[in-house]
DNA sequence: GCCTTATTTCGATGTATATCTAATTAGATG
DNA sequence: CATCTAATTAGATATACATCGAAATAAGGC
């Protein structure tokens, strides 16, 4: 959503990081150094870039390697200039759509999953809320997915196996990929 | 600057009143009941969305009518799809130019000039930083070039006056714009 | 000049979030 | 498996800012 998009890039030491890491790949201690800042607090950034796809992670033993994702950047720029997207910005958050509902029932308070609901139709829109936070055209290594996954449930396997099953994620040679809505909303 | 483009941009309610003040021209009140909001609140968001000229203001009697002024998102798009300017993002707010240092030595604490220097050095300073509130290839009428002065400091007339003495601004059949940095930096 | 109306400014309050230290996790290595 | 290192998460605190009601301002109309 461009909110958090907007959110994420305002905030000066988010900005100094994303100059950094577009230089050249930067791993947590030596932005904290740079940036005269502790490694908690420099993590917890990088950790709001990626979460909007402004960074990408690299990870090399323990050391977490992190890089600009100069994609996103230029998506959001096209995005603002897109005729009629700013008609759209007075609907953003009005009230929460019947999907969103139902999603915001299985979430707990920080935004992860209580459970995966037994009914398909639920399934399905807890499916689909997960599924949006992969960027589209973006390719994910199983690490990735993994990691992705566990930010809203610990049960990796399964998640990864549904998407897949939902054809809303696909896969090919370890490297996995958001398909197109049109795919999955019937 | 491009931090406080973000800032801006990243709550909620502004987006919600760009919005609205795309689809077409509101007063205070409409915008109030439309965002179930309060008007001193919608009047504060409406401030900050004018300080990076996002909107424009048109006072017809009492009644403020704003609107978007669409020129200035889709400048913020370039600026992102700029090369180089990420690079840039690493050097924000590092540390203060000497011009910086002398500009905070005439400001109060809310961003007012206390008063306007003697010496024709630091003068030329301050009108420096003053014309930088103005965007480059917008028109002004009179009545928004002395809003925008009065921000900083209520003698309207003189620093109007000094910053077209300057070739800082330029003004035509009562429009004023700025000029590019090229004729005043020597 | 006073009254009315639309807006802004002020001051107070609550909520969000940036930052830190301490504790925990994850990966590598002996 | 004990240990070491890099990073993240948790918990606490402080700062920024969104929102409101009340007061002040600005522009007309009488």
């Amino acid at each position: 959503m461009l909110l958090n998009f907007f959110k994420a890039l305002a905030h000066e030491s988010r900005l100094r990081l994303l100059g950094f890491v577009a230089e050249r790949e930067h791993n947590v201690q030596e932005l904290a150094q740079r940036m005269s800042l502790k490694e908690p607090t420099v993590s917890h950034h990088l950790a709001m870039l990626r979460d909007v796809g402004l960074v990408n992670l690299r990870q090399d033993g323990t050391t977490h390697w992190y890089r600009l994702e100069p994609k996103t950047l230029s998506q959001l720029a096209r995005a603002l200039l897109a005729p009629g997207r700013l008609a759209q910005f007075a609907e953003i958050g009005v009230q929460p759509s019947n999907d969103e509902k139902i999603v915001g029932n299985y979430l707990t308070a920080d935004g992860r999953l209580k459970d995966f609901p037994a009914s398909r139709k639920k399934r399905r829109i807890i499916l689909v809320w997960l599924v949006r936070q992969f960027d589209e055209g973006r390719e994910y290594s199983e690490a990735q997915v993994n990691a992705l996954i566990e930010r809203r449930h610990h049960d990796r396997e399964t998640f990864r196996r549904e998407l897949i099953g939902y054809k809303m994620l696909a896969r090919k040679n370890g490297i996995y990929w958001r398909l197109p809505e049109e795919q999955w909303t019937p």
